[in-house]
DNA sequence: CTGTTAGCGCCTTCAA
DNA sequence: TTGAAGGCGCTAACAG
């Protein structure tokens, strides 16, 4: 035997066919114990594990998921893939890892390479273009989505609350007494945007105040976007400021640090989104946090159910943020 | 034809073997140019895609690459991770991402997993325990180390100059003429830790000073590490501190800032390892950064050239690091 | 230059 | 309850 010893060289040594040798290894009822502990036995001394790509390729799926998220340079996507691996692994699943970086033009490259390597499930926070999601859907593929809701496309889906978290978040500044509350929230193709958007204004009218253009911007979730939204706002002498995302948080501080603006004295701060380290910003920074990573677990747990029952409805869940206050939009 | 259509599939509709379309679309040369043209039209109509386990499986190997990272957490980790999937990507090698959180036995478990899954090549930031390594060396896989040196192995290794990196840091403290310069570093076990306490020292003594134990800590490369190191060390009242990676710096600055002891007042910083947003920390903090996409990107250079020739002697490469100044570490 | 053929290692009927 | 045999889709010898 030169490679690695397969099923008959296990069968040989334990001297019963291969067939049995895979019954027993995968636990198929009905083998006779004495067989059974001989097959376990010969397996052991001889180090036998069974080779994936054979399996797999005999049951034409295999045991890999792939996760497709939006920015790596995101702590929050990068906190979701570790609870979807963590799971996963305990589901006997490995996870691949791809980066779409918000380009539907990446993001279909890498679904056309995938659907060619039976990956069985896929978890996507998909960009706006659906029709790569849809191509998975349609090859028969496991599919969940994180973070958005893919536009007309009914599918299993965990989102957070995004609407109740912004509401939280701008009604606690409005508790503050904070009169010129803005918003910079992402780009309106993403639902993550419009929902934060939505719960921002919610709040203001609950409030009996009204939503003011002047103080709402869109940007794209990322730093640079953050710096120059706040830019621009600052004409429109805000007195706080709710951004819907981390990134664009940083990029807006650091805009407020460039011009000498103080927070919360001059603008107050929240943001949507743990920032890590959010307490060693200057002031420490008030955030609505997600559980990126149960959301991953979440995640991973539909795919699995949805693989082993492929007919069955698709399910949205949705988790609560929370919102944690800190100096950065504490009034004195 | 009901699932994929198969090599069987495009030969018979293009009229040749299924030998030739293998050659085909294998890019061997010298089949006719006719067949080609026709082959190809062939796959393009039926929308043929290879099945990469089949192909796998009869040249039991995979397209792809398995990164075992000691901690997802650390942001170093995650950039590396991002230059090793963009060049494998280019390369044709999908990633799977492992997590083995800085235990042995968790990288154990990967390492047997991942055995049985014919994975064609391994990044590893190894654990102290170097026999998890040596079993993918043994069973023929192709293994680059990054970060850290694999004790005891030949190995294509990619590293940064961390007693360099450590050093300019030191002399740069030095230079700004502090007196009593502390260095917090990590496990003794691994050669990133003791690299970087020897280019403290060396530091120093090139100053014509002499290193003081009292002023040197070990910790954990964690954020709680840090906080407990600085504040073991602060009965020694250090003026500067030299902490060994990123985590651990938040961690002291943490200490500094829950005691009201101010940065660069009263303790200078400077950090191994870029911080996100460390300008955001006030004051913005010094590092040492280090090229971590590239490192990424050239670990997945010589792994492929690993592959592509096994038996080539192992090659270290070894990468600048650079030193930021900025407030945290300046006098006034 | 092209086709025929024999597996890669496993699982799963089917027959005994 | 166990064994024999075929085939998943592809590629690499080997013939022609």
């Amino acid at each position: 035997m030169v490679g690695m010893p397969t099923i008959y060289d296990v069968a040989r040594h334990a001297g019963v066919s291969p067939a049995t040798v895979s019954r027993v290894l995968n636990g198929h009822e009905g083998v006779d114990a004495a067989l059974t502990a001989r097959v376990r036995e010969s397996a052991a001394t001889l180090g036998y594990r069974p080779n994936s790509l054979a399996r797999n390729l005999r049951r034409s799926t295999t045991n890999l998921w792939a996760v497709i998220i939006s920015d790596v340079n995101n702590p929050f996507f990068t906190a979701v893939v570790r609870g979807v691996e963590d799971a996963g692994q305990d589901l006997g699943y490995s996870v691949v890892l791809c980066n779409s970086d918000e380009q539907p033009d990446k993001e279909a490259r890498y679904v056309t390479a995938l659907l060619a390597d039976q990956i069985s499930g896929f978890i996507v926070s998909p960009t706006s273009r659906t029709a790569n999601i849809r191509a998975l859907v349609d090859a028969g593929r496991a599919v969940v989505a994180i973070d958005r809701r893919p536009r007309g496309l009914a599918l299993d889906t965990v989102l957070v609350d995004n609407e109740h978290g912004a509401r939280e978040a701008t009604a606690h500044l409005i508790d503050q007494g904070y009169e010129r509350i803005a918003c910079i929230t992402g780009p309106s193709r993403l639902s993550t945007a419009s929902q934060r958007l939505r719960g921002f204004r919610a709040a203001l009218r609950a409030a009996g105040r009204t939503p003011e253009p002047e103080l709402e911007r869109h940007a794209d979730f990322r730093e640079r976007g953050g710096y120059e939204a706040m830019a621009d706002l600052a004409a429109a002498r805000p007195d706080a400021v709710f951004v819907a995302n981390n990134l664009m948080t940083v990029g807006a501080l650091e805009f407020l640090s460039d011009k000498g603006i103080r927070v919360p004295d001059e603008v107050a701060v929240v943001g949507f989104d743990d920032v890590p380290w959010a307490t060693f910003i200057r002031p420490p920074l008030s955030t609505v946090t997600q559980p990126t990573y149960e959301l991953g677990r979440t995640a991973a747990t539909l795919l699995k159910s949805r693989i082993d029952d492929p007919g069955r409805p698709p399910t949205v869940a949705t988790l609560r943020t929370e919102l944690h206050v800190r100096a950065s939009s504490r009034r004195r």
